[in-house]
RNA sequence: GGGCCUGUAGCUUAGCCAGGUAGAGCGACGGACUUUUAAUCCGUUGGCCGGGGGUUCAAAUCCCCUCAGGCCCGCCA
């Protein structure tokens, strides 16, 4: 069983209805790391929906916690700033610095490109900005209770987390004059306001049932499962460990008569080779830039096929590739799974296969949709070939056409996926491996192949061969089908076998011995450019 | 100090929650194809499932201990 349905049916024994809730601080850039958060979610809808539940996602967006610091990304000019709620100080701009005439405020400018994300990923949330929850009253009766029972929260807070809490404690954080929550001494409770004094002397009071103040963390955590009946909720691990905010959580939100939400627990996304991913240093991918080379299909297949409580490696080189291609063949397995049922498989091949379908399942941008079955030569890794020899899109599908990959026009996620290969291509995160480098003069590791030591009779058959091929190529009609019959006539009327001569061409061309479709790469190319490595290689087999 | 994750074939790993003959991909090796080129197809190779103990008719799987690596415990998910 996918993990996904796992926790669906945990959550059918706690009844019909769901709200699986996100709750995220958008105190700076978004990155991949918070869509793990949100997909999950947005897998545990899907999974409890699809089991005749009726589940909502819920996004909690922290707009009222404060600024902490001054983020690397901001200019020092947001010092005056911290300590104000997100939702009332304004965005950076592009140089970091307030920018005080803009429309949005700084939460909104770090969400929006988020939400944008999150769509393209086929999740669509609904919002809960917790500024706009505390402002209309949803948080008054929570933090009553809180304040009232301020001994009993103390208690809980010392014994599960150990830490010590002084005498004259209140939970509740108000916000200042000066619209910042430093500073601050809370210094009575008389219902339902907070009094308290500033640093300088002054005194305020906070009504308790505004956006004048909020929870400390480990109550308004508690207090949001009691407002929004939230009743599965996927957390980081740093959330996690015992004495946490989830262990005083669910402590907490028994003196709100309400129930903890089934955790979920999920482990970092870490970049391949860099650590885990973190808003102040400048480890970020950002979703959209992860987006505008991953196939949203293949992102949420990371999520999905991985238990949440495993590391996922992101890695935009090589692994991407596998991963894509892994992605395509148990879609294979799932449309076959449809037509057929294997009698003979065993109890643990059937187990499998669930898993690989439930990946599946979960990494549709559209939920249940069967996904298209990938015909086996359209590979990923052939689309980055096509991509790097076709300049444009109309001679990839036509070249598709020609070798049987493709039957009439592409599909509009074929079409994507082109669009997201060429930026993949044009950024510094595509392999170099798979990257093709047309030479223009035979390098040195080239040189090497190509000689072979005491064997002068062979060198001269080589030779023979590619002058041959230079007085062909001067002549002919500069398209595939002449250019690879020039290779394969010319090879033969020389003797040297095909895979041989081909082995040739490639380190002439490319600088290693293999590569994709040499002549439709030829064809792509310039006459002269083609032309000019030959002749560099004969003046070197002169030479020897 | 507390907590979590990981350790399975040369490499990447599935299987562990609900115990029942250890699977896959890549690599390597061999073969087929010979206008055949990041191929394809077929076959072979390869694992005291980190170590030790326990429970069981039966343990990669459950329990305890241990070793190794990674991570989290000041609101960075």
């Amino acid at each position: 069983m996918h993990w996904a349905d796992s926790v669906a049916q945990n959550l059918a024994r706690r009844g019909n209805s769901h709200t699986i809730a996100a709750g995220i601080t958008p105190s700076g850039i978004f990155h991949i790391g918070h869509i793990r958060e949100v997909v999950t979610c947005d897998i545990i809808v899907r999974a409890c929906n699809d089991a005749g539940m009726d589940a909502r996602l819920l996004f909690i967006v922290d707009s009222i916690d404060p600024l902490r610091k001054v983020y690397p990304f901001l200019h020092s000019d947001y010092e005056e700033y911290i300590g104000h709620p997100l939702y009332k100080i304004p965005p950076p701009d592009s140089e970091g610095r307030p920018d005080l005439g803009a429309e949005h405020n700084y939460a909104a400018h770090f969400l929006n490109p988020f939400i944008e994300a999150l769509r393209e990923l086929g999740v669509n949330p609904e919002l809960s900005w917790n500024h706009e929850a505390y402002e209309s009253g949803k948080f008054e009766d929570a933090a009553r209770i809180f304040l009232n029972r301020r001994k009993d929260v103390a208690k809980i807070l010392t014994e599960i987390s150990g830490r010590p809490i002084a005498e004259g404690w209140y939970p509740y954080t108000p916000i200042g004059h000066d619209g910042s929550m430093d500073g601050l001494t809370v210094t009575g409770w008389e219902d339902p306001y907070v009094l308290w004094i500033d640093e300088e002397g002054n005194e305020g009071k906070s009504h308790i049932g505004t956006a004048e103040g909020k929870l400390p963390w480990r109550m308004d955590w508690p207090a949001k499962w009691a407002v929004h009946g939230v009743t599965c909720e996927p957390f980081g691990k740093d959330h996690a460990a015992s004495g946490g905010s989830y262990s005083t959580g669910r402590q907490l939100v028994d003196l709100l008569g309400a129930q903890p939400p089934i955790p979920v627990p999920y482990e970092w996304i870490q970049l391949k080779g860099m650590g885990p991913m973190s808003s102040s240093t400048n480890v970020i991918v950002g979703p959209l830039e992860a987006l505008e080379i991953v196939p949203p299909e293949i992102l949420r297949f990371l999520i999905s096929s991985n238990k949440p409580k495993r590391h996922i490696e992101f890695d935009t080189g090589t692994e991407l590739i596998k991963k894509a291609e892994l992605y395509d063949h148990y879609c294979r397995i799932y449309a076959n799974q449809n037509e057929e049922k294997n009698d003979d498989d065993s109890a643990r091949k059937v187990k499998l296969k669930e898993e690989q379908r439930g990946a599946i399942r979960f990494a549709q941008v559209i939920p249940r949709e069967i996904p298209r079955i990938t015909s086996h030569k359209a590979s990923f890794s052939h689309l980055s070939m096509l991509a790097q020899i076709r300049s444009d899109d109309e001679s990839v599908w036509e070249s598709m056409r020609t070798s049987g990959m493709l039957d009439g026009e592409p599909s509009e996620s074929l079409v994507d996926r082109l669009r997201r290969m060429r930026n993949w291509i044009a950024s510094e995160h595509f392999p170099d491996a798979n990257r093709l480098v047309i030479q223009t003069s035979v390098t040195s590791d080239a040189r090497d192949a190509l000689l072979i030591p005491d064997d002068i009779s062979q060198n001269d058959i080589t030779r023979s061969y590619l002058a041959t091929l230079v007085e062909t190529y001067r002549s002919c009609e500069w398209k595939d089908e002449t250019i690879q019959n020039a290779i394969c006539d010319n090879a033969r009327d020389h003797d040297i076998g095909l895979r041989e001569a081909f082995v040739t061409l490639y380190n002439i061309h490319l600088g290693k011995g293999y590569g994709p479709k040499l002549a439709s790469l030829i064809a792509e190319i310039p006459r002269e450019d083609a032309i000019a490595p030959l002749v560099d290689a004969l003046s070197i087999l002169d030479g020897a």
